[in-house]
DNA sequence: TAGTAGTAAGTGAACGTTCGTTCATTTAAT
DNA sequence: ATTAAATGAACGAACGTTCACTTACTACTA
């Protein structure tokens, strides 16, 4: 019996015994931690059932194999992430504001969220990437869409392909919250991001993107 | 008998043996084509026997063990990489000019080696990162740093942390090309990289980092 | 209220397979 | 003759997954 069996009319009839709502939880987590720890080689279905304090079969009542569990862990994740980066964001914004806004919140989310972040860059850079792919983005992009085309209209940001935004926007972003996790710099020194580095960037990249004066 | 116990006196008296040159090469490049298309769990030893030709036994006379067939894999690469960067650059050359060079290098060698590329940047977010690290770098980064601090002194760059700087001059260009190499862009929709899009995010970046004229 | 039937949650042991690695031996060089 | 390269078979361990079974919960009966 696993997640795809699953008794509906049973359970709206309330003739079944419930789920324990924490494990599938606690079963993610730990999954995301040992993934973090000792990469995917690392995640093995009996040392995520220790780590977790279940049986190894419990997993499979939530999860249909490894495959999905860490699909579906990383669809978890990618939900919260924009969840977060989204928090007080208006497409209708002025282009810096909402710039500022994004930064901030992801900056923040990030570095409260190490092993997250760690999980969804280990997931975006393997195979399983074409897995979860597009089917949570396209509310996000296209509220970014609008945001960006907005933001040409009203002449406040250069024309340019939605990928190259984005890539001159975040990617830096990322790069610098990369360096400061990894407590290392380019040159292999410690590494600590801090506000400052932040604002930073972020003002050298919006002085990029503005459009030039005619 | 593996590649820590080589017995050096008998081979330059030339009573063994010699290695086949090619060997140690295949095995390696084929374990990154496994890596970059079954991710770090689909690198067997056995399938990779199999896809190199050879026997297990034999991957064990060039690498000490898996880990270190990786991490061997894994240095030459990066080597690969920066002499590729590096291919007519000059610490002394302008900043713009200098940008220039590397941003062209970098662009043409990731699309004409996906796998090479794919295959990095998965090994730098997995664990294996921290042991790669600082080996190879130091040349590397100490090269950027003279060109970096050059470049400020002449006031062609605005003052900033190394890793700002980085981050904002080469992260947005690794974004575009896995963009290009995923075949897919933030909205999911079919990508492909082209060189005015390069040149654009170029130009945005360097006039983001140009300082500002009192 | 106490007891029972019915259901799925939850389990530990076991399954067959595949893993990384080694060994005893053969092959191919000098 | 000497050396190491190279191998196929074999090792124990660990893998992902399943099975036969027990536990705990709910609904219903009386």
């Amino acid at each position: 019996m696993n997640v795809r069996s699953f008794n509906f009319a049973a359970y709206y009839s309330n003739e079944m015994r419930p789920r324990d709502a924490d494990k599938e939880r606690v079963i993610k987590k730990k999954a995301i931690e040992m993934i973090v720890k000792y990469g995917f080689d690392g995640l093995s279905m009996h040392k995520l059932a220790k780590a977790a304090g279940v049986s190894p079969a419990t997993i499979y009542i939530y999860f249909k194999d490894r495959d999905d569990l860490i699909i579906q862990a990383g669809l978890e994740e990618e939900l919260k992430m924009f969840d977060a980066t989204l928090k007080g964001f208006d497409a209708s914004m002025s282009f810096e504001e909402g710039m500022r806004v994004q930064w901030m919140n992801r900056t923040h989310y990030f570095l409260e969220n190490p092993d997250q972040m760690n999980f969804m860059e280990q997931l975006k850079h393997s195979p399983y990437h074409h897995e979860i792919g597009t089917r949570v983005e396209s509310n996000f992009s296209n509220l970014m869409s609008q945001f960006v085309h907005k933001a040409i209209d009203n002449k406040e940001l250069a024309p340019l392909p939605i990928e190259v935004f984005w890539a001159i926007s975040f990617a830096p972003l990322y790069q610098l919250v990369k360096f400061h996790i990894n407590k290392k710099g380019i040159t292999g020194s410690p590494y600590v991001l801090d506000d400052q580095s932040i604002h930073l960037a972020l003002s050298i990249v919006l002085k990029g993107l503005k459009p030039t004066v005619q």
